[in-house]
RNA sequence: GGGGCCGUAGCUCAAUUGGUUAGAGUACCGGACUGUCGAUCCGGGGGUUGCGGGUUCAAGUCCCGUCGGCCUCGCCA
């Protein structure tokens, strides 16, 4: 079958098969089909009227369906009623068009892909009038987000966001395909399920038949998925549809789609691998390129130390530096106070930067990097051999050239340091680097660049709840040479997880899990999990461990976030049909919404509203 | 829960330091027009400046609150 690829039109609509009208009796064609070898032929085509032009005796519409525009002409000499209706026709009124397919000649669109036609009509159907749309799906300047969401079937018409769809459906379906030939098998799980006070707040649903007890969405398909290991069906596969009741961001929706895989009798390595064979898939599909594998497998320590983030942007360098040995000895408070409490002070070298940033600029950049705990941004512009800095002059000439050499700076870049806590100097550099890379545009924005960052630590100490929290999950395995060290050094133990990066977003995300029932009752010990309350949580998942449990391991990769990143964008709300606002509501359908009293009392459920409300 | 930006005609935006009757483009309505393709030309209607309160001789503009949208910190095993 030819043309599996997506192809762009020249008017930048994106074909897609099935091409033709196959199932279909009302149209012959459609909008974005017909061309100069189609001429003489009679063809009826439906459609929404994109644009009208009036000349009385003559008429011309856009008429536009998902796969293009044709345009389509009415002649006042052939016909005075279907001339009086096409004069009336406005935008997105829905229209039958019967009519002969003839060239152009000297009057032909280039911009259209089927500008060398257009349809001499001869019958006109009006199927059904329009309201005089809010705004209109040919526009240029969008409207605000709110009027697109509330109109959500005419955004849905833009052609940017059809292409979007359409990339969605062609990375699932691609999805699916490599899996199915590799042997998985796509599996559902329950969306109904239970509750586990672990992790993400749960969206709830209520029992009817069991009042005062509660399901709840799935935050992921994690524990059946482990089950199905145990029961043999080795490699599985699900677009999986997730729940998480916390706040949102650009990237985060509160139900979102997760490719969700398992294998089991494999190591780390073999999940690695497998996943690297579906984005070298994807990415041949979609974009026509070759991806070279492996994908670079980085350290969870070796990306915090270089760039400060578990979740780097890997398509430019400006890697972050310590300077700990020469800020601990030079003369300038804040780095040596901060070396000597134990802190850290790191920075980074913004090539060529320094005539660009303005010390009103450098202010905001302070700003920015104190909503992530810094408490002052250090800046230098690069001389020759010499720093110019309002802290300048608390460091000797030797303590400049120092700088000068660590950072391999050259004159005309700009330094910036932030001297606080490991974590402190991590998070905020990180994000100034991504914000210095966007702004020197030190990256191709249609790049993907994706990495693995492996051995995440197993546990992070909470030190509000003075306990070892799950960095990916409870039932993650350490790593073999780690184990002893739970009980000594937890902080040092590393898990056999990994994170599939790209751009500097996480995308992907899992483990090799634990299939031995001691050394999960050890981790459990470790983060303070009684085994009273683990069975009462887990206990399925435990007593299915313990009925011959293979090892295994699996991944959850965004699908929402790869289609984003395949399609350029930057939330995910443009790759969803019906995506929510950041108040989790959905403006089309008005959810979530009040409920009749008679649906609560079947749920024997009171509702306690504040005040105000 | 915290911080930031935004809300003016159906839509996108403008409105000097707080100062005359809140403007423009587009959409819409009426008219003209047989080769347009962002059609063109003539004319017309259209406003509780998100909502509530306050300051002031005077508020779209300043202050407080509130609602909504977006970005973000916390949160998201």
């Amino acid at each position: 079958m030819p043309g599996r690829r997506l192809d762009k039109g020249r008017d930048g609509s994106r074909t897609f098969p099935p091409q033709s009208c196959d199932f279909t009796m009302l149209r012959t064609h459609t909008c974005g089909e017909l061309r100069s070898e189609h001429i003489g032929q009679s063809v009826t085509l439906g459609g929404w009227v994109q644009n009208y032009r009036d000349h009385r005796g003559l008429v011309f519409i856009d008429l536009r369906d998902r796969y293009g525009l044709t345009q389509v002409v009415f002649n006042l000499s052939h016909d005075d009623q279907m001339q009086s209706v096409a004069r009336g026709l406005r935008s997105e009124d829905v229209v039958l068009v019967e009519g002969e397919v003839i060239s152009r000649s000297e009057n032909i669109n280039p911009r259209l892909a089927t500008g060398e036609i257009e349809i001499k009509a001869v019958r006109l159907d009006l199927l059904s009038k329009s309201k005089t749309p809010p705004f209109e799906p040919s526009t240029t300047d969008l409207p605000n987000e709110e009027l697109r969401l509330k109109h959500r079937f005419l955004d849905l018409r833009r052609a940017a966001v059809q292409q979007s769809m359409v990339l969605r459906h062609a990375l699932t379906k691609a999805t699916r395909n490599y899996f199915d030939e590799h042997g998985f098998l796509d599996i559902e799980t329950p969306i109904l399920g239970r509750s586990t006070p672990e992790g993400a707040r749960d969206y709830l649903v209520p029992s009817r038949v069991h009042p005062g007890s509660f399901f709840a969405l799935p935050q992921s398909p994690q524990i059946y998925k482990q089950i199905l290991m145990i029961a043999g069906y080795d490699r599985y596969m699900q677009i999986a549809r997730c729940f998480r009741d916390e706040d949102l961001r650009a990237d985060r929706q509160p139900e979102f789609t997760q490719i969700d895989v398992e294998m089991a009798f494999v190591q780390r390595d073999d999940i690695l691998d497998v996943i690297d064979g579906l984005m070298a898939h994807l990415v041949r599909e979609l974009r026509d390129e070759e991806l070279a594998l492996p994908l670079p497998r980085l350290t969870h320590e070796e990306v915090m130390e270089r760039f400060g983030s578990d979740k780097p942007d890997l398509r430019f360098d400006m890697e972050l530096v310590d300077i700990e040995s020469i800020a601990g000895a030079c003369g300038f408070g804040v780095f040596k106070n901060t070396i000597e409490a134990g802190g850290r002070v790191r920075g980074l070298n913004a090539r060529g930067a320094a005539e660009k940033y303005s010390r009103k600029m450098i202010d905001e950049l302070t700003a920015f990097v104190g909503d992530y705990g810094a408490k002052g941004l250090a800046f230098f512009r690069v001389g020759e051999n010499v720093l110019d800095s309002p802290i300048a002059k608390f460091l000797d000439d030797q303590h400049h050239r120092e700088i000068i050499e660590a950072l391999s700076a050259d004159p005309g870049d700009l330094l910036f340091f932030v001297a606080d806590t490991a974590a402190v100097t991590s998070q905020a550099l990180a994000a100034l680097r991504n914000r210095l890379g966007r702004e020197l545009q030190l990256y191709d924005p249609s790049e993907l660049n994706i990495a693995w960052v492996i051995d995440f630590p197993l546990v992070t100490y909470n030190e509000e709840e003075d306990r070892w929290d799950a960095e990916h999950h409870p039932f993650c395995q350490p790593v073999a040479e780690d184990v002893p060290l739970l009980k000594t050094d937890p902080g040092a133990v590393r898990a056999q997880s990994y994170d599939l990066i790209c751009n500097g977003y996480e995308a992907g995300s899992g483990s090799i899990r634990i299939h031995d029932a001691s050394i999960q009752q050890d981790v459990f010990d470790l983060m303070g999990i009684q085994s009273e309350e683990a069975e009462m949580r887990f206990g399925f998942l435990l007593e299915a461990l313990r009925y011959g449990a293979p090892p295994h391991g699996g991944v959850a990769l965004g699908l929402d976030r790869w289609v984003m990143l395949f399609a350029g964008h930057d939330n995910i709300r443009d790759v969803i049909a019906f995506p929510k606002t950041q108040k989790a509501a959905d403006l089309l359908s008005g959810a979530p919404s009040p409920v009749d009293d008679r649906q609560l009392r079947d749920l024997s459920i009171k509702t306690d509203l504040p005040e105000s409300s």
